[in-house]
DNA sequence: CGTCGGTGCGAACGTTCGTTCGGTTCGATT
DNA sequence: AATCGAACCGAACGAACGTTCGCACCGACG
């Protein structure tokens, strides 16, 4: 069994790490990049080995079967999204501060490593068994921890909270099919704009409180 | 060509269709089943076939490629989308009145359909050639619709425009990955919550305006 | 009565898939 | 120097894929 390399950097590679994990970190980031191009059940193993230079049969070293694959690519991306989370939102924080450092949070994680989000949210239900289980519960700490962020809000009595925490989810998760980094803001105005709507509203009654004093 | 039936009923058949049509459309709504269920990619037209009770030689009567059938499959639903959503949303309606009643003509449209649109929201990308230029028409035709009516609401000057319609649509569309029919409000309720979420905010700061007199 | 087009099917074609087999290379260890 | 195991590869296996071929059925129409 491969052991699991820091959890916290996707991009490059641990330095520190050894030859066959800093390996399988490559065909890890190449496995994310074609699976949120292509989809997983049209990306072929063989593509991966085109992309990054090993042989078909080479690469079955560094994992058991296409399901694997999937699996580590999903479980190093969710460890990745809920550590810097859990980091980024500390539970002395009001509330309102709270939320923010969350949105801020995925939001720069999701548009730093796109491709691997990309299959984190879209290829949400193709594992079985095992796999399956150990992703959704990883899922589950994840939205636990938003649920508890969101709980904590004054929310209207009309509002059920898992409708709120949910809607909140899909804004932040559909950006991966719209977002262009030349066109839209970055990760820091995009949160400031999606708190903004989800605090707040796209068209509130009246102005913000305590307006500075001018 | 098939001829395209009325574009406006999904489930069961148009009583005046042709025989070929109604077979069509039952072809039509297997696919959107299996094409749901395991996605695109993953689905065999050897699937199709069994669930359909017909021959894998015969289906190809219907269509010509498995392209062809998931642009079928696509075309129908955003038909039935758009032409719903123009029907409730008429440009006479003050600005949030038009925007909660296209919130609840989609929801009422995802939720009763949602194999259908399932397909819609999650096998975007995977048409080329004209059939993805047709598709991405329709898309661009009910985008359109929704800035219009989200363009139209008196949005904070910081909130970009299309931020706004994008979290909207993030909110809706993210509907199918977490909605139980049977734990969660129907339409009415959701979009209710909802456009309370996208108008005022989770956790607005003041009371809604003119309470009623007590 | 004959035939003709729409509808259907079994069988097959060529391709690609995930996976495995057998063997080679090579640095580290004994 | 001998040995071992990790890393790697070319080649192949059986299965499944999308699609097509050739033929049977059958109601409509001359």
């Amino acid at each position: 069994m491969p052991a699991a390399f820091a959890a916290v950097a996707l991009a490059p590679a641990p330095p520190d790490a050894t030859p066959f994990d800093r390996r399988l970190g490559e065909i890890l980031h190449a496995a994310a990049e074609l699976f949120a191009e292509q989809g997983y059940a049209a990306t072929s193993i063989r593509d991966l080995s085109r992309r990054c230079g090993a042989s078909l049969a080479g690469l079955y070293h560094y994992f058991h079967s296409k399901q694997e694959l999937l699996f580590l690519v999903q479980r190093h991306a969710f460890q990745t999204v809920i550590s810097a989370a859990r980091a980024a939102t500390p539970p002395e924080l009001p509330p309102e501060a709270r939320l923010r450092a969350f949105v801020a949070s995925h939001l720069e994680t999701f548009l730093a490593h796109r491709p691997w989000m990309t299959v984190l949210t879209h290829e949400d239900e193709v594992l079985s068994g095992d796999y399956l289980r150990a992703i959704a519960a990883l899922k589950h700490d994840y939205y636990q921890l938003a649920r508890e962020i969101v709980t904590a809000l004054p929310l209207p009595p009309a509002l059920a909270p898992r409708v709120a925490v949910m809607s909140l989810f899909g804004m932040l998760n559909w950006i991966y099919t719209w977002h262009q980094p030349k066109r839209d803001p970055g990760a820091a105005v995009l949160g400031e704009q999606i708190c903004a709507i989800f605090l707040r509203g796209a068209a509130p009654t009246v102005r913000r409180r305590r307006p500075a004093r001018s």
